[in-house]
DNA sequence: ACCTGAACACCGTTCAAGT
DNA sequence: ACCTGAACACCGTTCAAGT
């Protein structure tokens, strides 16, 4: 049933994902639902939990400390995108963290790895996820907002994704002071 | 009109702006409303452009290009975190461009100030945004989704906030370049 | 244990009709 | 020019009732 839910979200958008739709789509009534699931809430956060755990499959496979803490931030960046309405749907509904959470886990790993203290590498997490999720916004919003198929940015977006989350990485892993004068 | 519709987002929040609850404070019926405005998109729209010029007139006063290129982000943030409901309604219809507008305009402005080409600039503009963003995302979900008083990073949120936002744009000050090796 | 029908309290939007 | 009443096509959710 939520494996229904999250075909309908996959193929017909976030918007399409409403108790009478999927009801439809199943062959039953909509309070059939409220027996097997309490609200639309609930439905939603195992549709997501689901998602989160068939994205969660990807390994890190570069050397040094430094690319392996931007490969797991890349990751969760490309199974944003590869998954694009699922993500907007958690987006929506305050669920990224749900979603995320196992690729948040190997990146938090990556940033113990890299030889941070736990305290220190709980704050580049949070800083690191802060920026990729706003350059998820980004490449997200270009997509639903702008109808035709001339987006300016889908080209360059990647490169100042690269650099910027890269600037963000190596504020935390070299410096554990205050962002100082230059 | 519009005005009526603002307050009423700020003292009751966004899902509170719907045409019935905006008409019975008016104290007329859902379809007067739609003889003014087109539709609630277009209302939404009036709404988040009054509140874009009420907020744009803050001043950057700091000195060295760095710093005033830096204080025209944080105006992005404090103006966003100053007028929680409206951005966060901006932010759910994808009208955050709008809000914004004005203040973007001002760091644009800082960037050229320091010294960017016009391409180099719109790179800059659009990394620091994304970044900005991510981290209102990070400050509005946590007030939101959290009942309780206990909220963690209240006070870490910012300084993180600037540690990264100042990486990101010391990254586009400086090089030209992609991002390389160390 | 699992499902249905009817109903409640909401939405955005439209259209003919009033002044 | 400006406003209303009634209606349409949707929502999420609940509750008594069926098997």
């Amino acid at each position: 049933m939520v494996a229904a839910a999250l075909d309908l979200v996959v193929s017909e958008g976030p918007s399409a994902l409403t108790m009478r739709r999927l009801a439809g789509q199943l062959g039953v009534t909509t309070t059939t639902i409220y027996w097997h699931v309490g609200s639309r809430d609930e439905l939603i956060t195992e549709v997501v939990r689901l998602q989160s755990i068939l994205q969660a499959t990807r390994k890190v496979t570069a050397r040094t400390p430094r690319t392996r803490v931007m490969a797991a931030a890349r990751h969760i960046w490309d199974a944003a995108l590869e998954n694009r309405a699922i993500t907007s749907l958690a987006h929506q509904t305050g669920t990224t963290s749900i979603l995320e959470l196992p690729l948040e886990e190997a990146l938090l790993r990556e940033l113990h790895a890299a030889g941070l203290s736990p305290a220190r590498a709980d704050d580049a997490l949070r800083a690191i996820l802060a920026t990729v999720g706003g350059f998820l916004l980004n490449a997200l919003r270009d997509e639903s907002s702008i109808p035709p198929e001339q987006r300016r940015p889908s080209t360059e977006l990647p490169r100042l994704f690269d650099k910027s989350v890269q600037a963000v990485i190596d504020a935390f892993l070299s410096s554990p002071t205050r962002s100082g004068e230059s």
